[in-house]
DNA sequence: ACTGAGGTACGAAACTTTTCGTACCTTGGC
DNA sequence: GCCAAGGTACGAAAAGTTTCGTACCTCAGT
């Protein structure tokens, strides 16, 4: 069946302010970054990413990413589909999604 | 007189979190988005930036900036130097400070 | 039609951030 | 030595964010 696309701001009017916002927090952070790293773009369900946190936060936090115009969310009725908006954003902010796995990757270095 | 730096984190331990939780506030970035626009990373005063708020609020956002590893302060008593870390962050976040200028310098691309 | 899994709406508690008032410190010039 | 300009410390109000409880919605499968 398909779903429906919830609103998110145009390509053309994504605000640095609200997707530094975005990405301030740990949670959506960690789903931008587990996103940048596929490379395919390939849509994923809400739960597949283990966050330890209840459902409507998770709600809360899905919406941010959405508004912030960094996802797209798929409404199913009874599931959700999310998926990057890779073209819009490195359109919008070349470079941003790079960083993302910037840290990750660069490994732990002690103090 | 030589002034005194102010510690902030170094190069090789800067956090993408604390980064974007810096960059999130609307001043801190305006001041950001200034100092990655003069190539030449002189020093400049605290009070050149035009900040349309108190300077008490002004002591704790230049702290946000120097914590978060984007800026050294430098303490001369009674008057204080800021300056970009430009260096460090291209290393830990490449791409970084040129997000800060494409907003302004994209202005409005017709799609 | 019932149930269960996944999701939302609303409201409230907990926490964090932003802001400024009052009081005080530091330096340079008089 | 005193003052003014620039800055900080501390505390508190205001505003914003994160989190979850309760209640409810939606679809798929039975």
């Amino acid at each position: 069946m398909t779903g429906k696309n919830l609103a998110g701001p145009k390509a053309d009017a994504l605000d640095l302010g609200a997707v530094f916002r975005a990405l301030a927090d740990e949670h959506r952070r960690s789903v931008m970054t587990q996103l940048a790293a596929d490379r395919s773009d390939s849509e994923r369900g809400c739960n597949s990413f283990n966050l330890p946190i209840s459902k409507q936060t998770q709600t809360h936090h899905f919406r941010v990413l959405r508004e912030a115009g960094l996802v797209d969310e798929i409404d199913y009725g009874n599931r959700k589909g999310i998926r990057l908006r890779r073209a819009d954003i490195d359109k919008a902010f070349p470079g941003l999604l790079t960083l993302l796995g910037a840290q990750s990757e660069g490994g732990t270095a002690p103090r």
